[in-house]
DNA sequence: CGATTTCCCTGGCCGC
DNA sequence: TGCGGCCAGGGAAATC
């Protein structure tokens, strides 16, 4: 479940490995939503950037003079999607691959995704209209333009749960189930709420962005699927003080924490720290 | 037209 | 041991 700090994780361990490198070739499983995937064969990366939970690669045809980005590869998890760059000819890892690109210096950059959640598109650079939630994405967490009063009037004024709204990527960018959770939990707001006071939002702003930076520092969450670039593990999965953790004690005033479905998302929260 | 629901996917786990 | 049932859940399409 790669949320920012899993992408951002990747997107770190990658740009060393990627930038400058040109696509020899492309493979990929045999349906359209990887498809895209061979469309970047005879390109150079000129950089890899990260907008939420989307990786975007940007590519310059290889015969131009001076490389300037037209197109972006860009990538999206899902569930379970891992990426890394092998060397050709390496034992082999990856059990679920979904697309490979072959890179100059005998190395490939694989795609591999057990639930084929992920997602592969190829685009004209900035022209996203082909995915609406990345048209659509909210600010950055660490952007300036993610002020409290931002947040305040999105969830105030729409009447859908906060949860919701922190998982729909337009109020916010990058938020996903795990760090959602955690957020509320550390902001002591109901995930199930819909008005915030300017205090509180200003609260819950300041702990979105301490838990993903956490998460980050952290080399991001492994549960299940999750592994970085390089194979490894996260270490934030330690360091979690709500999300999965129903029926056990609230680390901040010891009663048991709740299990609810909110937007069909399983949510753990305290009872008593955060009241509607 | 915005909000809500459904669907896509497979592995791991549980109970019988 | 085998197997059905269930759960994990982000995003896009379908439907309300």
């Amino acid at each position: 479940m790669p949320e920012l700090p899993e992408v951002e994780t990747i997107r770190r361990q990658l740009e060393p490995k990627l930038l400058g490198a040109t696509i020899l070739d492309a493979w990929t499983f045999g349906t359209p939503k990887f498809s895209d995937a061979l469309l970047a064969r005879g390109t150079s990366v000129t950089q890899i950037r990260r907008l939420g939970k989307y990786l975007l690669i940007g590519l310059a045809a290889v015969d131009q003079a001076e490389p300037t980005t037209e197109r972006e590869l860009i990538v999206h998890l899902g569930m379970t999607g891992r990426l890394a760059v092998v060397e050709e000819g390496a034992p082999e890892d990856y059990f679920h691959k979904r697309a490979t690109w072959n890179l100059s210096g005998d190395r490939i950059l694989v795609f591999d995704d057990v639930r084929r959640f992920g997602r592969i598109a190829l685009v004209d650079a900035g022209d996203y209209g082909s995915l609406p939630t990345l048209s659509a994405l909210g600010p950055e967490p660490f952007d300036d333009a993610f002020t409290p009063e931002h947040l305040r009037r999105a969830v105030n004024g729409s009447r859908r749960a906060i949860k919701t709204q922190l998982l729909g990527q337009r109020v916010v960018a990058g938020v996903g189930n795990i760090y959602a959770d955690e957020a509320l939990w550390l902001a002591g707001v109901h995930p199930r709420s819909h008005h915030l006071t300017r205090a509180r939002a200003e609260i819950l702003r300041d702990e979105i962005r301490n838990v993903l930076a956490s998460g980050i520092d952290d080399g991001g969450t492994t549960l299940r699927n999750y592994r970085d670039a390089d194979g490894g593990s996260g270490n934030h999965q330690n360091k979690l003080l709500c999300y999965g953790r129903a029926g056990l004690d609230c680390r901040r005033c010891g009663s048991i924490l709740r299990r609810i479905v909110v937007d069909a998302r399983s949510t753990t929260y305290c009872p008593v720290c955060q009241r509607r």
